[in-house]
Formats: structure tokens, sequence, C-alpha cells
DNA sequence: CGTAATGTTGACAAGGGTCAAGCTTAGTGG
DNA sequence: CCACTAAGCTTGACCCTTGTCAACATTACG
């Protein structure tokens, strides 16, 4: 469906910018706390990896401003964004002690960063957390899998401006890119439907990244 | 991308039998337990539902015997299955009280219900199966939203031959709508692929639910 | 101000959806 | 026990949405 001739060198259209850049979690400045204590906050630059794949997963991680994409890869380098993560939001759940998803800053970034493990109370605190992701990603499946290009933008849409309280001035942190893995559509297709919606009137374009929701209720019709 | 013009009668299509029937868990027995026991096992034939979505959560469901799935509904009926089930797995988390997604039985099947309120200790045991299941969801989103529709029957081939204990005789207890509704494709293109993999030698049908995985290994090289 | 990264638009192609017909299997009743 | 029927599955023809490729525009950055 996407990418099929993927064979094709990754480097060529396939995000060659994704992160060969691993470990380069730029630290802006140095950790707010000790080591020894029970969190931190570090900076990451935007692009920056905050943990990735396969790396044993010690900590949960907390947007303290900034944003966050998870996603995985396919080894043709075909990328999807399982989850963005804005200011508040806990990520970084795993199940049996290491990272089956890659997280990196969308632009720059605090993130709190608990190492401690978890007890039994702890446990108790995350596990409406981890539901709601779960909810999410769930959800996240039926528009992924059974809506058409113009219902993903605009439950995305609806998505952002919900997460930005409302005010119909969205400003998105991601590329067109993200938005396309993130959504299962190529950047061309998320471009388009930006542009239909644009000549509907549903939304305002000012710049590429500030999306001023105009018709909010005709994208929600969308969504049925 | 998946059925358009979906403004047409419902019932045409789209799963005329998803369910209307609610609540018709048909109780084939009376519950094991009596009703102020922590548990009980009930049992619900085919396509019977155990909740649906916007009922009160109230309890977590553990699969006896049989198999399960786990929807939701578009307003014109186009379904996603977030989720199969089968023996020993525990479902129906919800994070606000309310179910956001339909549980049905696939074939008759018995489910062990636990009613109480979730203590700090049980909180702590259930989180790691949370955890998987979201784990689950997001890797399932890199399927449906990165992969063709060739590769997503191998990945769901290969997830049933794992969870059959990896005998090759893969039995599937579910229809071919219930396979498309879950890999985000039509049962015309589910079908066309087995008839693919079949022609290619990679499986063989003996009857229509029963598939032997002749070559697992090409199935595997697919999911990349 | 020049260059690279990012985004937009158009032309074209193809994967998979839609519609329709035929085939299989399972269930039911005579 | 078998014939009939309905539900489920398969296959083919066709077409639409979206992906691919390419050129161009815009924005960001040094």
């Amino acid at each position: 469906m996407l990418s099929h001739n993927a064979i094709q060198a990754p480097s060529t259209r396939i995000h060659p910018d994704v992160p060969v850049t691993r470990h380069t979690a730029t630290q802006l400045v140095p950790p707010a706390f000790a080591p020894s204590q029970p969190h931190q906050v570090i900076l990451y630059a935007s692009n920056a990896e905050i943990y990735g794949q396969g790396e044993r997963a010690t900590a949960l991680y907390q947007v303290e401003f900034g944003a966050v994409r998870v996603y995985r890869l396919l080894s043709d380098g075909r990328r999807q964004i399982s989850a963005f993560h804005v200011a508040g939001e806990v990520f970084g759940f795993e199940a049996d002690g290491h990272h089956h998803f890659f997280a990196e800053a969308i632009c720059n970034s605090a993130i709190r960063i608990f190492r401690q493990p978890l007890g039994a109370d702890i446990a108790r605190g995350i596990l409406p957390i981890a539901l709601k992701a779960l909810i999410r990603a769930q959800e996240h499946l039926l528009v992924i899998g059974r809506q058409n290009a113009a219902e993903r933008v605009a439950a995305f849409l609806l998505d952002q401006l919900e997460r930005q309280g409302g005010l119909p001035q969205v400003e998105l942190a991601m590329s067109r890119t993200d938005i396309g893995d993130y959504l299962g559509l190529t950047i061309e297709t998320v471009s388009r439907v930006f542009s239909k919606f644009r000549e509907k009137g549903y939304i305002r374009l000012q710049g590429v990244r500030t999306v001023e929701l105009i018709k909010p209720e005709a994208l929600r019709a969308l969504c049925v």
C-alpha cells in the first residue's frame, strides 16, 4: 500500500533524516538533579533520541515542555509514529524491560526522567495513564485501519485542537512527514488534504505550522 | 480508502450481522459461581456480546476457552477489530469507568469475569498485562499503517502460529470478515492474499479455517 | 543573500476497494 | 440421510484513492 518498492535505497525517499543520530541527545544543560535523586530533567535538542528500540527500559518519561514522537521502523525504513506526546504527558512504558519503540524530541524539549523501579503504589498511579495510552492506541487503529485520508487528517487536527485546550489557533510541532507517518499516509497526501480543507474554508494556514480551524464542526462531521 | 461511499445503507455491505444482537449473550449454563463470589465463569454463544461501547466498565475478563474480538465501529458501520483474545488472555481494561469498545465471542466461549474493584495489589498485577496490550496495539499500528495487504496477512498468520504454540497447523477461530476488519482490509483482499500464498506454496488450506503454514520463513521475510 | 530543507502541486500508475457472479460449506428440515 | 438453503468464501472486471515521481515554491538557516 505504501512504499512498496521499498527495496530501493532507504536513503532516497524514506526518511533520510530518521536518525542514524542515536545517542546524540544533545544535553543542552546539565541535569537539574543529581543522579541519586529520584528524577532529573534533561533537555533534548530537536530530533534528539530519547531512547531507542531494544534499549533496556528502566525509566518513565514526562514531557516538561516541547513535544515527542514515539515510533517504530520497518527494516526498509518505513516508519509508523504511534503517538505524539506534549507537555505533561507520560510515556516510555515497556512490558519486558526493553523498549520496543524509539522516542525522539520533535523540537527542543525538556523531559523529566524517573529512573527508580516501580513500587506497588506507583504501579497503581501509572495504571490509569497506561490504560489511557492503550485506549488512544486502539482508537488510532480505527482511524488508520478504516478511515480515508481526509478523515484521518480531520481526526488529527481535532486531536491537536483538543490538546491545545480548544483555542482554534493550532500550533503544529511536527512536520508533514511526521503527520504522514502518524496517519499512515505520504506527505503528499497530507499536503493535498490540507489544501483541500483550505479551499473548502475549513482551515486557514498561517505559515506552514499554524492552522486555524475555522469550521471544526465540518471536520468533526468527517470523523463520524 | 475503505468503504468510501459508505453513506449507503449500512445493511447492504457493511456487516449486516455486526451486532444489533446486544445483550443476547446467550448464557448457555448458569454461572459456575454465586454472584457474591469474587469471580464467575459465563459461557457465551458464538457472536454473543460480552460488553458494549458506552457500558459502565466494572469488570475484567479472562478467556477460559474460545476466542473473543474487541472492536470499535464508525457510525456508518465500518468496523476495526483492535484485538483478538484466546484462552488465558485478559481483556476489558478501561480507563474512565466506561467501555470504549465492543467485545464479542467469536465462537462458543467461556469467560471468567472478575467484578471486584481493583486494589493496589491487583493494579500491580494487571499493569504488565495492560502494558503488553499497549505494545501489541502499537505494533499493530505499524502493520496497519505501513504494510501492504500481503505483509498484513503474513503478520496475522505468524501471530496466529505463535499463539497456537508454533505447530504449523493453524486453526482460525475467526471469519475472513473478522480478519479483514482486524487488518484494515476487505474480505476480498484477504481472500486474494490467501490464494496467492497458496499458489506460491507458502500455505495449504484444509478447509477454509485450517491453514497449514508450509513456509513460515517466506511469510516472515514479508514482514521485514 | 544563497543554499538546503520542507512543503505544494501535477501527472501518472498501481494497490486495493467495489460490484457481481459463482463456488463451498454448514445448517436445517423433510 | 439427503436435498435445499443460506451464509461464507473465492474469483474476476473495473475503477478510485492514494502512492510515486518530478518539478516548483516556500521557509529556515548559515
